[in-house]
RNA sequence: GGAGACGUGGGUGAGUUGGCUGAAACCACACCCCUGCUAAGGGUGCGUAUCCUAACCGGGUACCGAGGGUUCGAAUCCCUCCGUCUCCGCCA
């Protein structure tokens, strides 16, 4: 969530900052409107209540000292009588004010460039160059058929459409990619964590994909549980409604969880093969840092996701998002696209975020800074998305017969 | 899933004939004083959120697992849910 008093004390800062993600200012004068009648609402009722306590103390005292307390009686059961409309309208504006605030994104950062949508993403640099191939390369889906790597036939009778089967040394190269990941990541101090991989909807809140997106989430029927889109859900809310100490910080973890998505809005997107599933797997980095770190932990995840596509060899390129391409907790973003010889383009295989505060106001992630509790920054970042990096392995280390080589780094996990 | 017990502040732990308890005491922690040597004495402070205010000075409100209810007034009574422990059932 937005810091709503940011917003009123810099309205026009704030409004002019999120049109870049396409907030119109009417909704942000609304926002505004609304924090300022809570205010209002909440002082009457609490002057009201004020009132009712020291009433009822005296009425106490009068008890104990055996007067008389009809008179008292009267005044208080009036008072309470006045209080029943202050504590609707308090409850109203409430209600009224956090619908509206929770489905507000994030401020971007001030160095986003603008842009409305992935067109405009600015690409930073590009790292290993492409393999020329003296054939023409195919893509994942025929080099998967070829290999009888994928069984999308059987996924879907399994469960529907967009869901595979990974077979033999694909789900093998799966495995390893995952502890290849896994690995990694941990000789860079993130701790390894395995984590439940429903989690209820406070914590979708808190990291922010709840309640606006709530149709791209499987729900588990009959409980307050959702099958996790992304282990950044509970990575980050590990330390939900948490008090940090500061040495603590940065909290490093890594977790490898399979990921659920309903991919609503993207149908007819990548409808063929295996970049957009409703389950895949993902090994996720997730830091809690210090307001004043961030920016260096968002620099050295962007450098580890990196490292790990150089060392599997595969030419990628560093893409900084638009302010329309960020995501809705997103300061700012780098996406890692790794080439694709068969489908000739690069796509997004990690994305790397610094969320700011905006996480962990939704989830009450503090620290101490002294004597006082602030807020803690959330990142968070694929190293890498698996599946897509099986897809990668296999366009870029095919050969003319339709076979593929292993990475040197993954023959240790074979 | 069934039965019983329970859920208080960083920790231990008082507080269940509703009011003087936002919450004793002890420990831990922070600062100060005394003392002076491997041990200890004294003082003060020590939850979170939010509102008023220039203010982390003062004051209001809310919070004793969560959410409702009864009442002038609830940590204390009632209901629902969540969780913990024990026993049973089930199971990897």
């Amino acid at each position: 969530m937005i810091d709503l008093k940011y917003l009123q004390n810099n309205f026009e800062e704030a409004s002019a900052r999120l049109q870049k993600k396409g907030v119109d200012a009417d909704t942000l004068t609304r926002l505004k409107t609304l924090f300022a009648e809570l205010k209002a609402a909440n002082a009457a009722l609490e002057a009201a209540k004020a009132e009712q306590n020291s009433m009822s103390k005296l009425f106490g005292q009068y008890k104990r000292e055996g007067k008389d307390i009809t008179e008292l009686k009267a005044k208080v059961d009036a008072n309470k009588e006045a209080m029943v409309p202050l504590q609707e309208r308090a409850r109203e504006a409430e209600e009224a004010l956090f619908s509206l605030a929770l489905a507000i994104p994030n401020f971007p950062d001030n160095e986003v460039p603008e842009g409305k949508d992935e067109e405009e993403n600015v690409e930073l640099r590009r790292v290993l160059e492409p393999r020329s191939f003296d054939f023409e390369p195919l893509e994942h889906w025929a080099l998967a058929e070829k290999n009888g790597w994928i069984d999308f036939e059987r996924g879907v009778k399994l469960a529907k459409s967009r869901f595979a089967v990974l077979r033999g040394d694909a789900a093998r190269l799966e495995r390893a990619l995952i502890n290849f990941f896994l690995d990694t990541n941990r000789e860079k101090g993130f701790e390894e964590l395995c984590v439940p991989f429903m989690n209820n909807a406070q914590m979708l809140q808190g990291t922010g994909q709840l309640p606006k997106f709530e149709d791209d989430l499987f729900k588990v029927e009959g409980e307050d549980l959702y099958l996790i889109p992304t282990a950044e859900v509970p990575l980050t809310n590990m330390y939900n409604n948490e008090i940090l100490s500061e040495d603590a910080l940065p909290v490093l973890m890594t977790g490898y969880t399979p990921c659920f998505r309903k991919e609503a809005g993207s149908a007819g997107r990548d409808t063929r093969g295996m970049i957009r599933q409703h389950q895949f797997d993902k090994v996720e980095m997730v830091a809690i840092a210090h307001p004043d770190k961030s920016d260096e932990v968002f620099e050295m995840m962007v450098q580890n996701a990196s490292d790990i596509l150089t060392a599997l060899g595969l030419p990628y390129r560093v893409v900084e998002l638009c302010g329309g391409d960020l995501g809705f907790s997103a300061a700012r973003t780098i996406d890692l696209e790794v080439w694709l010889p068969g489908q000739n383009k690069y796509r997004e295989i990690s994305s790397i975020s610094n969320t700011r505060d905006f996480q962990a106001r939704r989830a009450k992630i503090r620290f101490k800074d002294g004597k006082k509790n602030r807020l803690v920054h959330t990142l968070n970042g694929s190293a890498l998305a698996v599946g897509r990096t099986l897809i990668a392995i296999m366009e870029n280390y095919q050969n003319e017969d339709g076979s593929i080589e292993i990475p040197e780094v993954l023959k240790k996990y074979m």
